[in-house]
Formats: C-alpha cells, structure tokens, sequence
DNA sequence: ATAAATGCAAATCGTTTGCAACGGA
DNA sequence: TCCGTTGCAAACGATTTGCATTTAT
C-alpha cells in the first residue's frame, strides 16, 4: 500500500508520515488523472484538509522522489503530475485546440523504445512521449488553414 | 533561409524585423544544439550585441511562434530552445548522471506514432519524446546506489 | 508622421525557503 | 525532550508587461 512506501521511504530518511503529508497523498492518489500542485491544494482547502501550500509541494517533492508521483510535463503555467502506481506506464496525446488529455499506451512503442536504446547503447530507465494534435473531436472543428486531402 | 521565412512571417503580421531581432535570430541559429534564452542573451551581450533581455524572450516567442524553433524541453529553470532548420526531427535521451543529451532519429518509431495515431484517430501534428536513463559512459561510473530488485 | 519596437524596471506566478512555533517518536 | 515539520510570508528566478522613448517605413 502507498502509505507504507511512503513511511519506509521517509523513515529511511529520518523523516516522518505526518498526517498533512498523508493527506497530500491521499488526495494526490484519490485523483483520476493529472493534477497540479495548486489545483491539490485547493480542493484540500475545500475540504477542510489543512495542509500549507508549502506543505503540499514539499510533500508533492518527497512523493516524486520516492517515485509515488511522476511529473506528467512542466508547462508554462507550473508542473503537473500523476500518481504511478496501479495505472499502467502510458503516453500522452494533448489536443492543442481543447486541450485534451489522452492517455494511450502501446506495447509495441515501449519493445521499439528499449531496441532504440538496446542500439544506442543507453540504459533507459522511464521515457515520456507527448504526442500533439488534434482529438477527433477537434478535428472536425478546425477550419484547416491550408489545403489538405493528403498529408505527410 | 531563415531570414526570409522570419521576415515573411513578420510582415504578414505587420511586424519588422528589426536588428534586434535578427541578432536573437543569427545567435539562435548559431547555438549547435540546444540553448536556453539567459544564455542566449549573455553571450550576445558578450559579443556586444546590443539587445535586451525582454527583446530576447520576445523573438524567441516570435521564433517559436513561426516554427524556427522549437522547445525541447522545460526545466524547472526554464525553457530550453533549439532551432528547427535544416536539422530532420529527432528525439531525445537524457543522461540522469551526466546530463547529457543525445539525439536520435528513428525512421520506426515515427511509423509507429502514425499508425498509433491513426488508430485513435487523433491527428497528430509533432511530438516530444524524452527516455531518460544512462548514457554509456554513465551505465559504467554507476555504484548501484542501494539497488534492490523492484523498480518501475 | 505613425505605428511598432526597444529597454528598463516593476509585476507575475509557480515554487522554494528562513524562521519561530508546534508536535510526534 | 528532541528533531523534524508546519505555516507564513518573504525570497526566488524565469518570463512578461507597462510605459516612455526610439526607430523604421
């Protein structure tokens, strides 16, 4: 169970499961998808969780080195995360008009990864692979700016 | 050449291209392979070359704006650009020991993301992929830190 | 002449940190 | 009790922006 990678992670360290880092972990856990930093916070707010905003992201850190959490892509606007544990690795598709999330995962691009590495000869541990474009709702929509009909 | 393209984009928004921003341009396209918009800007200052800070960032979302360069990645210090001309898309596998970053192509693995694409139906218009891991020197130096069987 | 671009410094904004008060082992 | 932890607010660092001035066209 996470809680107890959590403590024997942070006991290693002598540290401890506090309950404001458990309850980031909680919550960080309770999300389906992705998530940010603010976004955690606030909904603990809501709640009635108390936890600091500095608390949740010197919590959010220790979860991110302890592997519990993985950084999904660093925008512009701040880091976002997801948890990695029961979920499978996956890969993300964002639509640039909506901005949609896909998560998709491939056995045959992780076995194609390792051979590129294999080749390469680089010991890959983790990847992130983001795919843009345009959802298939969003296709449609778009008014194609130039002709189309076959593309490359 | 790029001038030309820069230009040309600039016009069609009625914008100039001022020496400033042919200098952010000349130095951008000068950089082998990647650079981030701090180090951009000293070395223009080093030069001599006058243009400030916030002219930097401006281009550099002008360039980024008309497809001459790209982020490749964005750290928690910052963003980190390389220029999009002449080199063929590639990859990229980043060294957790030594930093390193080594690009790669593969011919298979943009097949791949097609058809995956396609298979979604997702209109997929470029991509980032990033494996992380251990470059060959690195693999070796490694004293596996307190390597216990699992990892992810 | 006119609209755009520049430089500067102040403003943003996500994230980190110093520090005094606090609390679990 | 002893450290680690917390919350707050100030600090930070990359990037953006307001504005008066400068500069192409």
């Amino acid at each position: 169970m996470r809680q107890n990678i959590f403590r024997q992670f942070l006991e290693e360290r002598g540290q401890r499961l506090t309950k404001e880092r458990n309850a980031v972990l909680q919550k960080a856990f309770s999300c389906k998808g992705h998530f940010d930093p603010e976004s955690l916070y606030m909904e603990m707010r809501k709640k009635g969780v108390k936890a600091s905003r500095a608390s949740v992201y010197r919590t959010l850190n220790l979860l991110y080195e302890c592997g519990l959490v993985e950084k999904v892509r660093q925008t512009e606007h701040g880091t976002i995360y997801e948890h990695s544990l029961g979920g499978q690795h996956h890969d993300h598709m964002i639509c640039l008009e909506c901005g949609e999330i896909i998560e998709f995962y491939s056995e045959r691009l992780e076995k194609l990864q390792e051979e590129i590495c294999q080749e390469r000869n680089f010991k890959g541990t983790n990847h992130t692979l983001e795919i843009r474009g345009y959802c298939r709702h969003c296709q449609t929509k778009i008014t194609v700016p130039e002709g189309d009909g076959s593309h490359g």
